[in-house]
DNA sequence: CCGATATATACGTTGACGCGTATATATTGC
DNA sequence: GCAATATATACGCGTCAACGTATATATCGG
C-alpha cells in the first residue's frame, strides 16, 4: 500500500494490462495473453496495481476478474488540470485583449476541418 | 530524445521542478532553492525534462531559464481523457440509451457557461 | 586577463525494480 | 481424495536510474 500513483504508471508492461481492463473485467489469463512477459510477471503487476487502488478483484470459479477503479485516474486528472493552462489559452501571459481578437477571427474564417 | 513520457513524471523531484516552473520561467539556482537535493541532481533532472520536450531553456547571463513546454502535458491528458468515462458516466455498462437521453435533455436546458 | 558566480558533466556507488524459473496455494470435475 | 487448471509467491539475478563529490565550462564585473 501506500504506493505512489506515478510510479505505478510509469511502468509500460502496467500501463498495457491497464489499457487491457478499460473495456471491462478481465481474468488473468486473458491479460497474459495481451501482454508478453510472464504468468507470474503480470500477478506480481496486478498485486502492485491492487495495492495501489487501481483495481479490484472478484473471485469467479478458478480464476480472479480484475476491473478498474475510477480513483487513481480522477487523481491524475487532477494533476494535469493544473497544467491545463499551459494550452488551453495562455491568457496568464498574454493578456485577454488577445484572445479577444483570435475568436474575432474565428467569427470571420470559415472552419475548416 | 525518444525518453518515455511517464517515466519523466515517475520521479517526485522532477514533479516538484514542474511545480516550481507552472508559474513561469526559472532559473536553475531559484529551482535547487525549493528542490533539497544537490545542484548537480537538479541540472541532471533538468537536462532530461529538456531531452524529453518538457521545458525550454533560455540565456540570461550567466543563468538560464527553465520554462514548461506544453505539448507532454497535453499526452497526458489525451491518455487519461480514455479514462475518463471511469468516473463521468459509466455509458458502457448503462447502455447507449442513457447517453441519448442526456443529450436529448441538454437540446432543452439552456447552454450554461 | 582574472576571480567570482552560475550551470553543466564525468565518475563511481547504491538501492530499487522487473524479470523468469520454480514452487506454493486455491478451485474445479470426477 | 486426486489430477488438472488458474493464480499467487519465494528466490536470485541483471539492469538502471538517481545521488553526491569533484571538476569542467560559460559568463559576468573590474
Amino acid at each position: 500500500m501506500q504506493v505512489d500513483t506515478f510510479e505505478i504508471i510509469a511502468d509500460p508492461v502496467r500501463r498495457r494490462i491497464i489499457e487491457t481492463l478499460r473495456t471491462g473485467e478481465r481474468a488473468v489469463g486473458d491479460i497474459v495473453e495481451r501482454v508478453d512477459i510472464h504468468q507470474s510477471g503480470v500477478s506480481r503487476h496486478l498485486r502492485i496495481l491492487h495495492d495501489a487502488g487501481f483495481v479490484d478483484v472478484r473471485p469467479d470459479g478458478q480464476r480472479r476478474l480484475y476491473s478498474l477503479r475510477a480513483e487513481p485516474f480522477r487523481e491524475f486528472d487532477a494533476w494535469v488540470s493544473r497544467y491545463r493552462i499551459l494550452w488551453e489559452n495562455r491568457l496568464d501571459k498574454l493578456g485577454a485583449e488577445l484572445e479577444k481578437r483570435r475568436k474575432n477571427r474565428e467569427r470571420k474564417t470559415p472552419g475548416k476541418p
